[in-house]
RNA sequence: UGGGGAAUAGUCUAGUGGUAGGACAGCGGAUUCUGGAUCCGUCAGGGUAGGUUCGAAUCCUACUUCCCCAGCCA
């Protein structure tokens, strides 16, 4: 089966473009957009929708613009602009010369809604926030008028003017659009246009104190934009009937908004206002701590862009409500990874291994090869020497059955080294813990090969204690323990239940010393362990690593099997 | 009690009146100088009840369950 790419992706919403195609509705035209509020990072989430946008207007030879809809200055700042423009940048996708801000629309949009008031389908109201939301009835019972709903057109449009220019207190007057408040769809009782806010904006400065409200703006801006597929999520399926009624009433260019599921994984939360209080609480280390499902924390933690395009393409499109689990995204990543990364050895938790019968001083320069998917990786040379460190959990002194490591007696392979014998175990005579061990080479399996085709049943990672660099190691798990932390108990806060371990951090693990000038951000396979990617916090003396993703480990299977 | 949506294996997803297919997860085996990768095999599915039809996941009817909506957020 093809898993990773040219099969067309089949969706419903490409059903509907092709449909269109079809009947020449856009005049052949596909034309999408990335429309980011800019009040936060960017998540995995939003990397469906980046991918399902672009990738579209790419399938159809369409364009895709980024747009950011910074219409609420309190919450939005040009960090969050920046960042999502790098994020986006980094998944692979190119908008060309199509960025644009929902505010270089604020002069035009303001003329629309002179239009509807001169039409008589807007008011100015200066009823209080509360009595508005009182005013507007219930799920149940119909909304009521508000008494300023049937000024004259004239001094409508003298109160707009006036709101722009600045004469009003916040929160004291809003341009209403003049619907049906007796609608059974909430959206459509009168909505707010427009609010005061004296407020610095971004991008705009002190220009306005009146902002657009998101179902005024956003049509306006696909249309302004001649956007045809407007792709929205499904809490704005009751909006479509306002964003319909707004481009109708003005007779304006009309694009067609369709909605799709969002996105949930599994063991994280993926809503802005919950990853703010992470990064505020201090509860993750910043947008970008490798535990956050942002793009930047992946992308710290080491994640491919290619592996995370291959995620949304895997898991579709559709209107059902639904979470993926997050062993498919992983399972994505290491199929990337498998592929890409340079194999090394790394010890995380070494056990000091004496070679008894290797000569003191000598050392050898042995082959390993660097990617065995990839041939053309070549090879490297890695220092053997007479002490050695070894994994601590490749030993075991009372090996359980099924363990083919170490143990007293047992003969396994050093990986691309020798074949080496357990013949000796010194512990602390206090604890009893293991200290070192000592071994028997074979001088005859030099390479890892056995001349007599002798086998073994285990090959062990290992690193020279005197020739590896010391390293630090962050091992990182779900950062929740509960499949679904917003499905909270009553009383309860998501934060309830973050993984206390979700960090681990190892300080003095070894690493082969070809690994001296790895940079910031490299991904290698540590063998037999997982991927890791070399964190920005490393410094000359110290290489810090993150664990991206461990290898899957059958081994841990049997083991969990047979403690039950 | 209103409106808008959605229901296919443990989790996603295809199929658009004609043998329910794929992926992830699981399980078993082969192979392996990574207990990785690879290969092979296997388990398991149309919310319920009726109806139309030679034939229904698909069409019709009724029901059930789940999600969203009462921001001057998006």
């Amino acid at each position: 089966m093809n898993t990773t790419n040219s099969e067309q992706p089949r969706d419903f919403i490409r059903d509907i473009i092709n449909n269109d195609l079809q009947t020449n509705k856009y005049g052949g035209q596909v034309h999408t957009r990335f429309p980011p509020e800019p009040n936060g990072y960017l998540h995995i989430g939003h990397a469906k929708a980046i991918c399902l946008n672009f990738g579209i207007a790419a399938d159809y030879n369409g364009l895709c613009n980024l747009r950011f809809d910074d219409t609420n200055p309190i919450k939005e700042e040009q960090e969050y602009i920046d960042s999502i423009i790098d994020d986006i940048r980094w998944l692979g996708f190119d908008w060309e010369n199509r960025l644009y801000y929902a505010s270089d629309y604020f002069e035009q949009m303001y003329e629309y809604a002179v239009q509807l008031i001169k039409a008589g389908k807007a008011y100015v109201d200066e009823l209080s926030a509360d009595e508005i939301r009182d005013y507007r009835g219930t799920l149940t019972h119909p909304g009521r008028h508000s008494p300023y709903r049937n000024r004259s057109i004239e001094e409508n449009l003298d109160l707009f003017g006036h709101m722009r220019a600045g004469e009003f207190p916040d929160g004291s007057r809003v341009l209403r659009a003049k619907i049906d408040m007796a609608s059974r769809n909430l959206n459509m009782r009168d909505p707010v246009m427009y609010r005061i806010l004296h407020s610095e904006h971004p991008r705009t400065g002190d220009k306005w104190c009146i902002y657009p409200m998101y179902d005024w703006a956003h049509g306006l801006e696909d249309s302004i934009e001649g956007i045809t597929h407007s792709i929205c999520t499904l809490e704005f399926e009751d909006h479509r009937p306002l964003y319909d009624w707004f481009l109708d009433e003005l007779g304006i260019y009309h694009p067609h908004q369709i909605e799709f599921a969002r996105l949930n994984l599994t063991y994280t939360v993926m809503s802005k206002r919950m990853l703010l209080e992470l990064v505020q609480k201090g509860q993750v280390s910043g947008w970008d701590d490798p535990r956050m499902p942002t793009i930047s924390g992946l992308r710290r933690r080491g994640y491919t862009p290619e592996s995370i395009r291959n995620f949304s393409r895997r898991i579709g499109v559709a209107k059902t409500g639904s979470t993926i689990g997050i062993a498919l995204l992983e399972h994505c990543l290491r199929q990337d990874l498998n592929k890409q990364a340079q194999r090394v050895m790394g010890v995380l938790r070494p056990l000091r291994v004496v070679i008894d019968n290797y000569p003191e001083d000598q050392v050898e320069e042995l082959d390993a090869v660097n990617n065995p998917e990839y041939p053309g990786a070549g090879t490297r040379k890695v220092p053997f020497s007479r002490v050695l460190y070894i994994e601590r959990d490749d030993f075991r002194e009372d090996p359980p059955k099924n363990f083919f490591r170490l143990a007293p007696g047992r003969e396994v392979r050093l990986r691309y080294a020798y074949f080496i014998t357990c013949v000796d175990v010194s512990k602390d005579e206090q604890s009893g813990e293991v200290v070192e061990l000592h071994c028997t080479y074979d001088p005859a399996t030099r390479g890892g090969d056995s001349p007599y085709g002798r086998k073994v049943k285990a090959t062990l990672h290992w690193v020279s204690a005197k020739y590896a660099l010391e390293a630090e190691v962050r091992l990182y798990n779900q950062l929740f323990i509960k499949e679904d932390p917003t499905n909270v108990e009553d009383g309860a806060d998501f934060k309830a239940y973050l993984n206390p371990n979700s960090l681990e951090i190892l300080a003095s693990c070894r690493v082969e010393p070809s690994l001296a000038n790895a940079t910031p951000g490299s991904r290698y396979q540590f063998e037999r362990q997982g991927y890791f990617c070399v964190d920005p916090d490393s410094s000359a003396g110290k290489i810090v690593f993150n664990r991206t993703v461990p290898l899957r480990d059958t081994w841990a299977k049997i083991e969990k099997h047979e403690d039950k």
